[in-house]
DNA sequence: GTAATTGCAAAGGATTTGCTCTGGT
DNA sequence: ACCAGAGCAAATCCTTTGCAATTAC
């Protein structure tokens, strides 16, 4: 017996049709570890050969955000950031201000702590982002 | 004997001169309550007859916020909010998505932890953000 | 064939910058 | 008088919308 298994969650619930740009933005949320912005995604999915313009990207990114399957993000600077929920272990990142060096932290202690800190305050389903940067040691001037 | 008192604390660090605009802007954010956009800001100060722009308001939030003196938030429509801070002390916020009611947070050993983490990745001068975010008690549909 | 989807160009909205004028000290 | 601060207008940046052309079903 064989189960036919589409990927993109919103096509198996019938919500969209399947279109190639569809795929295409699920298949590079699906690559990616972090949370990426719509221009960033953009930009890869035309580098990597794929015709879509950045429209597209944002009004999937949005329907993907609607139904729950993507976390969106505000990031610092004004940018939406975005990140396919679920399965990956949960981790934070350390990036070096200066050349962009990016190591990944984990820390159950602070994932015990936000969930802690947040529930005494009466909030539920909770989410939360860490970003920690520096200056690295492997860097000029360092 | 007395003490002089200056209101804005960046004119008492000696760090800028004292202006209409900047007492203005000051006075407003220590009648506010809650978080304010800076457009928001504006508009009360022009509706209570100050004559200030928009730019001015602008530059005055973004020094207030350098030192530390005013919190800011990205609010999920990607305006920025400020609010003046109640401690000047480092701490964090806890967002409901739904409502946008906003807690602080302090918590020591989650600095601690950033710290001593990016350490020992080789990394120095480190500043971090941590954001959490869920769902409030008081919100519909909790 | 019909309606959803795409994507360009233009619109929007928040924030920043260039540059000249004003006003503190 | 000198230089920081003010503020208008224009520029940026991310994101959304209008709308005609395309494509899935």
């Amino acid at each position: 017996m064989s189960i036919q298994r589409s990927y993109h969650p919103l096509i198996a619930r019938g919500a969209v049709r399947s279109t190639r740009q569809g795929t295409a933005i699920n298949a590079v949320l699906e690559r990616s570890a972090g949370f990426r912005s719509a221009q960033d995604l953009h930009a890869q999915l035309r580098q990597d050969g794929e015709k879509i313009g950045l429209t597209t990207v944002y009004r999937h990114l949005q329907l993907l955000a609607e139904n729950g399957l993507v976390d969106v993000v505000r990031g610092v600077d004004g940018e939406s950031v975005y990140r396919r929920c679920g399965t990956e272990s949960h981790h934070h990142h350390l990036v070096c201000r200066r050349c962009g060096r990016t190591v990944e932290v984990e820390e159950p202690a602070v994932e015990a702590w936000a969930e802690r800190v947040a529930r005494s305050a009466g909030f539920h389903d909770m989410e939360h982002t860490v970003e920690i940067t520096g200056l690295c040691g492997d860097c000029p001037g360092s």
